[in-house]
DNA sequence: ACCTGAACACCGTTCAAGT
DNA sequence: ACCTGAACACCGTTCAAGT
């Protein structure tokens, strides 16, 4: 066994496992690099000798959680399921991870978004989708998980300045029962469902939706 | 008619106006108090005057963009064109100023994205969804239309570190095809589609299969 | 009531200097 | 090869002082 000093030397891994842990606490404006290097007992500039910048940073502790993501192995079910076990793979991910809501749509973190891209476009074959719309149809399904990826992330930044999810939650829905009755006929009737609703289940209805209409169009 | 001088004296409108502005042409990060005070002619500090921070700003720059979606009018209709015509206004808003992909999600925009939610559920409604299932498929729109409101947002903040849309899509078709034949074989037979598609025909696509699925839901 | 502009407390990033 | 830490060029925001 090696010899070693009281801390693990500095390295790649090193910096991206604790930059997750200073995301997953305090968000993205939670990592700085004058923190992280005060946690990692090292100077500022030291962390640019193994990663180039923020962005890069970023975008590696975004393959570092979508890599648990793919790890999954969809043989042996429906199309219909293994789209279901990828979605809900994405949204456990996101709920952990909020932080990640924000750097999926961006390029940076690009090479785990085209796998999980080419996961659900083999299913969405497998379903029987015309060569034609394949590719609007996974185009769909991505989209949409980084809709309610980018929510989640908004929510968590805000249950940064305090409020808990139930508080929010309770707060919002009280707000939507009191609107104009005219004016928000829709949002009045459904205040009681958002204020017990579960994000999975939703998040789940919504896959399903598009599912349905895959099934259609195929 | 009142005197005036050179410059209109600063007003909240002008404001949020000249920011919307520098947002269209250089982003978020094109944005910041001391450009926006320069082009005002006026002190940093003075913008604190009519606005609180920089993230009201944002959000009432945001108010701004998506009122002009609002005042569309989707009366004499189907409901399923209805939606359509909210979603095609969404995201013409956000291709036209793609910084507001990033606003949206927040709930610092929330009043205009709450008329926005509520315009999708009177017609998720109208197409006879039952009441149990409305709040599901209206979300599921709307997270759908954040989702490529995000992508758009990202992808025009790439365009600013230089590359066209043109150059940045053709190069990324050129990755996909020239992925590993094993690893990615959706991905590579798509390829040619990602070179051409268009963004507005492919996100209608996404709309049209949720409304096919809660057409089968109903 | 509204505006000025210096000052404060931060950032990410660079780079000469060390080991 | 790897690390240090001062320095640079920025930020958003505040606030005494002006008009």
């Amino acid at each position: 066994m090696a010899t070693r000093t009281a801390h693990d030397a500095l390295s790649r891994d090193r910096i991206v496992d604790t930059a997750i842990e200073m995301l997953d606490a305090g968000g993205e404006s939670g990592l700085t690099f004058r923190a992280l290097s005060t946690r990692l007992k090292t100077g500022a500039g030291a962390i640019y000798w193994h990663v180039a910048n923020k962005d890069e940073l970023l975008a590696a502790a975004t393959g570092a959680v979508l890599a648990d993501v793919l790890r999954g192995d969809e043989a042996d079910t429906t199309p219909q399921d293994a789209i279901r076990a990828i979605a809900l793979g994405m949204f456990d991910a996101i709920d952990g991870h909020p932080w990640i809501g924000g750097q999926l749509a961006g390029l940076a973190s690009r090479s785990a978004s085209l796998r999980i891209i080419e996961r659900i476009g083999q299913q969405v074959q497998a379903m029987g989708m015309p060569a034609g719309q394949r590719f609007f149809a996974a185009s769909a399904l991505y989209s949409f998980i980084l809709g309610v990826a980018g929510q989640n992330a908004a929510n968590a930044r805000a249950r940064e300045h305090g409020t808990s999810r139930a508080e929010t939650l309770g707060a919002e829905a009280q707000l939507w029962a009191n609107l104009d009755a005219a004016e928000f006929p829709f949002l009045r009737g459904v205040a009681a469902q958002l204020g017990d609703h579960d994000d999975r289940e939703q998040f789940l209805a919504g896959i399903d939706l598009i599912l349905a209409g895959i099934g259609i169009a195929r």
